[in-house]
DNA sequence: AAAGCGCAGTGACAATGTCACACAGGTGCA
DNA sequence: TGCACCTGTGTGACATTGTCACTGCGCTTT
């Protein structure tokens, strides 16, 4: 087991638990593994250690919208809230990079949450973000523009100075459950503007401020 | 206190536990009595003895959508989740009519929690089948066709052979997050084909099955 | 009766999604 | 080298949905 999972361990299973500690296990997910189908049954608890599992909703017509992403040290909400509530899951779960997650039983969730106070909050904070990036997304899908939603997506992908994003088109539609023309052609747009460069899966932000200026917009 | 509410606090607080029941209070909730603001801190666990509070987004130019609705003896998402992670309420709840329902003040919920099994389980099934309803709206928005989530809008509100609904073109569009002149020549075009028939401030429901058929359809 | 208000109807237009293609840059292979 | 093939992108025409600016209708208040 990783030194990550053993200190998340401890944190979340304090002295007196260690019994429990021992019934949990590490897994390793490659790129690209499906960690949970939408319709399957929830047996176990899943916790990111390190790495990140896109959680996305797929239409029937190939459209699909990134519903949210648990990163290190998250756990989903989903898994929690259907291991309980006895429902199989609403999405699905992939893994975009390779990931370690830690797989709690049911019975030891169960007892967890009853005998861990830390467990419990940890628990509850992640529905807590969860449910509001859900309800985020719910207002831009509903009320935001395409442009805005784009900027802001844009804006996120290049944080910390990165400015060449690899990504196609395709990949940016299907984060803001879009369709691809609209994308290439909002991308032509802001291209035309000198805000960004355009390259075969991958986009060059230039102008930071101006997208930054758009991004900011209420719709 | 009202015996629904003393029922629904015995069974959520068992033996043992007498001495947090004495903690809850309810509350009367006017028709159009807000809730909870986008926003406010939240400080309590709020739990609908009886009635139904509508939990929605507001957006800037004044178009709107409902998330879920919070009815007899269900409790709210948001509210669960922002109290453990102190976060701000993201929407905002009405009371839809007058309604009745106990505020657990924090403490007391931080150790049902820890104490009680049956309130855990509560709490859980709560967080799942909202978080569920959620996504599925997530989902009809995105990827779904207007006619196609009016004809179910229509159907939800004429079950148990209820045919004349009364509710506005404003407040159907509220619902589905859509526009008042969308859901107008929607319903337009269902009257034109007899499915419906149009009063001020009201809907006959005339072909059942024809609705139906639409409401089944994937998109 | 007149004014005011909430509700509904309508046409023109804007924004977004859908469809059916064309085309370009790689990659692998004959 | 040249060709088939795949993925990613560009584009025009059109359908659907949302926005805006009005109009009119029915009811209540003044």
């Amino acid at each position: 087991m990783s030194s990550a999972a053993r200190i998340l361990l401890e944190r979340l299973f304090p002295a007196g638990l260690e019994d429990l500690r021992a019934r949990v296990e590490e897994i390793h997910l490659p790129v690209g593994q499906t960690v949970f189908r939408r319709g399957d049954p929830c047996r176990n608890y899943l916790l990111v250690v390190q790495g990140s599992v896109r959680v996305q909703v797929l239409a029937a017509n190939g459209r699909e919208i990134t519903l949210y992403r648990v990163c290190d040290g998250q756990s989903c909400v989903i898994t929690t809230s259907c291991l309980i509530s006895v429902e199989s899951y609403p999405a699905e779960g992939v893994a975009e990079v390779e990931t370690t997650a830690l797989v709690v039983p049911q019975p030891v969730f169960d007892q967890a949450l009853g005998d861990s106070a830390e467990f419990r909050r940890f628990v509850f904070a992640n529905q807590g973000q969860r449910l509001g990036d859900l309800i985020q997304r719910v207002e831009d899908v509903v009320f935001g523009r395409i442009d805005v939603r784009l900027a802001r997506l844009l804006m996120t992908l290049s944080e910390q100075g990165v400015k060449s994003i690899a990504i196609t088109h395709q990949q940016l539609a299907s984060e803001l459950g879009s369709a691809r023309e609209v994308i290439s052609r909002q991308l032509k747009q802001f291209a035309g503007r000198g805000w960004v460069g355009i390259g075969r899966g991958a986009i060059e932000v230039k102008a930071t401020a101006a997208l930054d200026e758009l991004a900011r917009q209420s719709g």
